[in-house]
Formats: structure tokens, sequence, C-alpha cells
DNA sequence: TTGTATGCGTTATCAG
DNA sequence: CTGATAACGCATACAA
């Protein structure tokens, strides 16, 4: 059927050793056989087979990423800066999703390590610790981003300081009756975080949140609980957990006739595209995604290549748009 | 190191024939000695040698998809999609993007193909038919996305007959003097059929574009190129080859004081998130991502499997929200 | 139903 | 620098 080095190394004249040795480390080999070699591979359309290299050599060149989904945009585009970041040539990007399912995510990271991969990216703290028991024990190298901790290797930033620098602004602009659109915290730590960090600076300033909706990814889902969160007519600002939810939220306004920022502010998390389409634009706390997956996938190959790899913290930042203001009660008529 | 089936065959009194039919084909094994078996995969932690495995069966369980880029909503669905739709844990994918870039595309396939890929999930028709041969010649599966066509296996839409009822529709409403926003075509079929099919339809009313802009996928460009057809006083239309570029020029419109939809009409294709987040909400073309990366998994199977799939055409659809209007001059002042 | 034996295509060790 | 050869771990005809 195909050829083999077999074939090649019969053409070119030379052992199997030889032409393994030109297609990995060509600088141990003579120009002139490896020209011979290369010339046999090109007639023969030579192409080496996968699973006995990966068989001799025990590694695959393959990357897993299990990231919950890539309909988020956040995780879409640092997955695709990741994979920019890897090495040409030398590593392929293997992506599994798990919609949210700790279950689901437990699986697709065996799958992935059963596919033979070399190294995994994961997102956030949170999991089983048997998890990564079990990659300690099959001695798979991982990092962690969109997140930070010292427990685990990590590209990541520190959500609990980008929810209190924006909770911070909002308490800044005299809001004092603020209620929290919360993406689901159950299994993720990246939710939790920004919904116990809000409410622990809140705590140290003697306050708390007139109300907390805790909702599934989507923007209808930040549309509704918005409304709800609404019917408090006290309610002055809404900080939201991310910008799908907070673009939700900015619809809802829209329908329900509130002005934004004038009546309600509202505030996301994450900065994707969507931030700066919305009307007016969304003020949120920008995340460097792409940096973050160019840091991931430079920290993991140190891990794969045995080295032990330094994690990194990025620093969000607030982006200061449209969609906030300071609260009726402190303006002037 | 790790067990293998060695140690297991051992372990469980068996021998290795046992064990690996236990795993790929319990039916075929007494229900008692696969116990004993599946009890000593579990006490010796084994999971099988990727790499051996795909040598020895001659197949991976690798699927690879190509796209442009994951930045793009459009693909991060479809590929989601596609995914979810693969059987659970016999299949993983493998993603790689090129960036709009044809010669990396090819460099991505060929990459995916040395990884073991069982079949490929690539986007529109477009690519240097020496691609197709060697696909042909190394008999690696593929399905084709994101358009149609009779050449090549595929589960997509029509990218003409969606523009083409949208241009109707803005024809239908009155407008005369109508731009287009394209995005790049060069070696992008999807772009290239959406502005010639547009292109077309006028030509047939004897009617052409006032202008045509060409420009790289992203908001910006989106706004300036609109900026610079708006410059045309007479254009009151602006039709966009997808909702990025069109939610590019709301803001853009926006910015120079033109209402939409009363001064200019301006529509998007593929309806993806953010075109119900703008304001107005964008009228566009619906395409059926979910269902399209559903239907490319079950066409991709069929043809690993051997069997001889049959192509898919789903049906776009016009999303009439509030984004587009006669023009001035066919409304009473 | 189960076991035996061989092949799968590379890489890597070790001489030369 | 190059060649011979032994792993690598599993799947699968074939035999029992």
């Amino acid at each position: 059927m195909h050829a083999t080095v077999d074939d090649v190394a019969a053409l070119a004249g030379v052992s199997t050793a030889t032409v393994s040795r030109c297609l990995n480390d060509p600088d141990r080999v003579l120009p002139a056989t490896r020209k011979k070699v290369m010339e046999a591979i090109r007639t023969l359309n030579y192409s080496p087979n996968f699973g006995a290299r990966a068989l001799a050599s025990r590694r695959t060149g393959i990357i897993g990423a299990v990231v919950p989904t890539l309909e988020n945009a956040v995780f879409a585009h640092g997955i695709d800066a990741f994979e920019h970041a890897l090495p040409e040539g030398k590593f392929a990007l293997l992506v599994a999703s798990y919609g949210y399912d700790p279950q689901r995510e437990r699986e697709q990271i065996e799958a992935l390590v059963a596919r033979g991969a070399d190294g995994l990216l994961l997102v956030g703290f949170d999991r089983d610790p048997a998890i990564y028991e079990w990659l300690a024990i099959r001695k798979v190298p991982y990092v962690l981003a969109w997140a930070c901790g010292d427990a685990h290797p990590y590209a990541g930033f520190d959500n609990v300081a980008g929810i209190v620098a924006m909770v911070r602004l909002v308490l800044d602009l005299g809001h004092r009756n603020i209620s929290m659109l919360s993406g689901l915290t159950a299994g993720n730590d990246r939710a939790r975080n920004r919904l116990e960090g809000a409410r622990a600076l809140l705590a140290e300033k003697g306050l708390s949140f007139r109300g907390v909706a805790e909702v599934p990814y989507g923007l209808e889902n930040g549309a509704k609980a918005f409304a709800e969160l609404m019917a408090d007519r006290a309610v002055t600002a809404v900080v939201c957990g991310n910008d799908v939810l907070a673009a939700g939220a900015l619809r809802a306004a829209h329908r329900m006739g509130l002005r934004v920022p004038e009546d309600v502010t509202i505030t996301g998390f994450d900065d994707i595209d969507i931030a700066s389409i919305t009307f007016p634009e969304l003020t949120t706390v920008r995340v460097p995604h792409k940096r973050m997956g160019q840091e991931a996938a430079a920290l993991l190959q140190q891990l794969i290549d045995g080295k032990s790899g330094q994690s990194i913290l990025l620093p969000t930042k607030i982006v200061a748009r449209g969609t906030h203001a300071p609260p009726p009660s402190c303006r002037n008529a």
C-alpha cells in the first residue's frame, strides 16, 4: 500500500536508520546522503506512519485542550491563540469540550490522554483531585488557564482581582444598591471567584448585594435574570459575571424601557467582541486572552520537555466604556 | 513503566487476545472472563497504548477539522456542534486553523493526515486540486462544509441562494443604490459566492452595485469600509458579506450620525450571536450552523466506514430584524 | 469462546 | 557518520 521506511531506504541505498535520522535529526547525517534520502522520499510520496512513530518514540506531538465550550468566544479565542503559539508542525491540537459538565470533562481528559496527548490545556483549577492524581500517575503535563492558583502550573489571571476592581469602580460612582448577575458557579471556579470576590469586597464595606442571580451562559438567560433582578426597584447597578450575560441584560434593559447608564449601570467581564458592539458599548474587565493562550503554549512546552516551567499571572484591566454612570440619586436632576 | 496487555492477561489468567477483545468487541467474550479481565485492568490501572493500537489497527479514531479561524464564531460554533455529534469516545477532534492562508491550509491538512486523522472536515470547495488528489491517494475521507457543490461530499448550504434572497429583499424595499461590503474573496468561495451571487441578481435587474469594498474579517475593517462606501451619498443600502462586517458598519453608522434603518439599510449574513445584540438588531441570513455540524459529522462517519454517504444541502433563511427599511425616497416625509 | 503467533512501521541502541 | 537489529504494545487471522 503506502511506502515505508524500508522502501525509502532501499531506493536511496541507505539503512532505515538513516532515513529516520533524516526526518528527525537532519543535522546528524551528511548533506549528500540526506539529499538522496529526501529525493527518495519525494518520489515515493512517502510519509511516516503515525502509529508506528508514536509507538517507537513514545510521543505523539498531540496536545489536548479541554474547554467548557467553543460557543463561548472566550475559549474559542484562547484556543485559537494557543494553537497559533504551538511550534508549527511539531504539535497538533486535539480539542474537546464538555458543556460545563464535570463528569464529561473527566471523560474528555481521559479520552485525550488515551489518544496519546503529550500534554493538556485545561480551564480553571476546580476538579476532582482524583483527576490530578491520575494525570500525575500517567505523567501527563498540563497547564491550567483562565484562572490562577499555586496548586498547579497555570497561565492565567486573577478573577477575584478583576471583579474587585470593577465593583470598586461601581462603588466609587456612588452605587450602594447593587445586584450581581453571575454565571453558574457549580464546578466553575472562574464564575465562583467572580461572585465571591465581589461579595467579599462589598462585605468589607459593610454592604451586601441587593440580589444575586446565577444563570447558565447565554444571552437570553442574562436578559431574563436581569428583568427579575430589576424587579427590585432600588437596584441601580447590575454587575455581570461575563459579557454575554451583560449583553443580555442590556437587551432586557432596552425592552424594559430602562436607559443605560442613566437609569441603571451594567458591567461585564472578559471584553470579548460583543462588548464593543452593544449600545452603549459595554464597560467591562479586559482579559488578555491572546497573550494567555501564547503563554500557556510556551509553559506547556517547557513542561513537556521536562523543564520546570514557571506559572504566569497576567493582569486584567478595567475598560470603561458606556454602560456605567453614577446612580440617579447622586446626580443633579 | 505502564501496564501492558501482557500484564493484564497474566493477572487475569487469559491470553492477550482476550484482553484485546474485551476492549474492542466485548460481546465476543464470556461475561465471566470479561469480568476477570476488567478487574485486572482496573487494579493495574491499565490503559491501552495509543501508538500501538493505531499501528496494529490502522486507524486512530482521530478526526481532523481545518478551519480558517476559531475567532470567527461561525466556525467555533460549527466545530462545537460537529464535535458533539461525534460518537462519544469513539472519535476525538483534531482542530487546526489557517488564518485564511491557502498555503497554510495545505500544511495543516498534511499535518493532520500525518497525525493519522481517519477523516477530515474542511471549509468550502476552493483549493488546489493537488490537495484533493493527495487526499484521494492517501484514501482519507473528507467532508466540506459552509458551502455546496457537486465535486465533493459536503454538508452545507448555498451561499448564492442566501445572498440572493437578501438582495431581493433589499430590492423589494425599493432600494436601487446599493453597495456591498464583502469579505476577502481570494481563496474563499463563501465570500466570493456571496459577492458574485448578489452581483448576478443585480445584473439580472439591469442594475449594479454603487460600490464594492472587499476587506478582511473584523469589526473595525467593516466600520472603516462602510464609512468609505457611504462617501457616495446616493447609497441607501449596504449589503454585508457577514455579520461581523455588518456590525462594524452599524457602529460606523452610529459614529457618522446616520440612523439605521431610516437613513441607510444594513444587512448581514450568518446570524451569529452578535446579530441580535446590535442596536437595532441585525437583519441577516440565518445559516443552520449547528445542524450543519451534526450532518457533517454523520456524513463523515459514513465515509470513514466505507459507505457512500449522501451530501446534504441545508436551507438558509432571511431573519428580518431591525436594520432594513425602504429608502428615504420611497417614504412619506 | 479462547489461545497462538505474527505483523504493523518506526525509533533507538549499540557497534562499526 | 552509518548500519544492523531489537524493542515498542496491540490487533487479528488462524487454529484449537
